[in-house]
DNA sequence: TGCGCCTTTCGGTGGGCGCCGAAGTGCGGC
DNA sequence: GCCGCACTTCGGCGCCCACCGAAAGGCGCA
């Protein structure tokens, strides 16, 4: 009926090679770390992942080919990052899909820690996560800015919200302003989209968070529990405590 | 530095495992092949793949093995279906990202008519798709029954207008009761989530809308026709045109 | 009970690909 | 202008895996 079955279906080749991308663990490693928004330069990527830099170059060069990094060459650094909004959906929402039991146990004190900061608050690719991002979200929704009840959508005090506070919508964008992002930590979404873009942005303008070292861990500075305690009504020890 | 490496990060292993099981264009066209919702057997998919029964079976081991299928077994045939709605949704979403032009022209009079019923209605998992759920997502948003501007959620009209129409809904799952499904033909959203199916569920068991022959494809009756007129608003021309 | 269909198991084959080290290229710094 | 560092290219190795045909297993039907 048919010999070498080149191309059947353009739908499920074009699927199969878009998660070939994602099938492989050093590749998979460099898309998870990359999640957090910012630009890592090769090397960085190969010490990360503990693969040889020759290696990790053919696996960027594949990800650029494939659409899912941009990369930007300064000097003899290359710098990559994830494409755009889209792909970091894509790969969270891969991510979330990962069965819970493969998750690492962290080894020794030092993972501890850095674990435990990662679950305080963390960056997801250009908004709020980890305890942070689910006490804003959970808040917003207790005071009737968010509902999640019949969807995931600002309400009109919450659109009037984000004006009042002074962060500026870009409405009429391809991307929807609100969109849920199931944490990890978590396991409960919080809030995603270019309503949880903004918000991320005005907190670290406005010095309500600051990033922990070079990592993707946050830390909500005095300011930011101030400052969140008044506009959301959020409790100092919801932070804290789960 | 290290030789084996063998589980360096459970996260990222778990991650191009799953992935994996996409990376196949064989098994890429069965998982495609499976939204409709539908139950198949190991026959059809190999046949409908093109690929010896073996191959198909050992392809269906690995996605039930790996928790993408369902599988039922009947007598002599094992039937296989999509595990539940969140496979579904991610199948979607990894076949939503596949750049436009992977996508097969039709040749022939025969994929031609095919590929228009199927543009013009069909089923996604287990909610309506095409021109069909597109042009009742658009209604549902004019009449304000739902809102896309701030999110993806029903408004309070919403629900209210699915207990008038007589379509029960599951509120207290942890299915969203509404969520964007892009679609493929029209590259818009459309109504998934538990809404999204009691809808379809309703319209099918309502004769709305019935299947054409054994595909996906779905057609709307003169009774839905006329309904939906009455119930949305929609002008019958809006299900032709586009 | 025996035949036929659907499915599975098994062995074998070929190709694809992730990995490395070594050599090469280009840029920055001393 | 030379050295060093970041990255890339290349050759080669080894493993994994999709594929098939042949044979076996299980179930329905006559």
């Amino acid at each position: 009926m048919l010999g070498g079955m080149s191309s059947r279906d353009p739908q499920a080749a074009g699927l199969a090679r878009l998660a070939g991308l994602f099938a492989d663990e050093t590749r998979a490693a460099c898309l998870l770390a990359l999640l957090d928004g910012r630009a890592w330069t090769a090397g960085e990527l190969a010490r990360y992942a503990g693969v040889a830099a020759s290696t990790v170059s053919e696996h960027l060069g594949k990800l650029v080919a494939g659409g899912l990094l941009a990369e930007e060459r300064q000097g003899r650094h290359r710098y990559v990052r994830l494409a755009d909004a889209r792909v970091a959906q894509l790969v969270e929402d891969l991510a979330a899909q990962v069965p819970a039991e493969a998750r690492r146990a962290p080894r020794g004190l030092r993972e501890v820690s850095a674990g435990s900061a990662m679950a305080r608050g963390r960056t997801c690719y250009d908004h709020l996560a980890g305890r942070l991002g689910t006490a804003v979200t959970d808040a917003m929704t207790r005071r009737g800015l968010l509902r999640q009840d019949t969807g995931f959508a600002l309400t009109d005090a919450g659109v009037e919200w984000f004006g009042r506070v002074g962060i500026e919508l870009a409405r009429g964008g391809r991307r929807p302003l609100a969109r849920a992002c199931l944490d990890w930590t978590e396991r409960r979404p919080h809030l995603a989209g270019a309503a949880g873009a903004a918000l991320c942005r005005h907190a670290f303008a406005e010095g309500w968070c600051v990033r922990i070292g070079s990592g993707r861990a946050v830390k909500l500075t005095a300011v930011g529990e101030r400052v969140l305690g008044e506009v959301l009504g959020i409790e100092a020890d919801e932070f804290r405590t789960r």
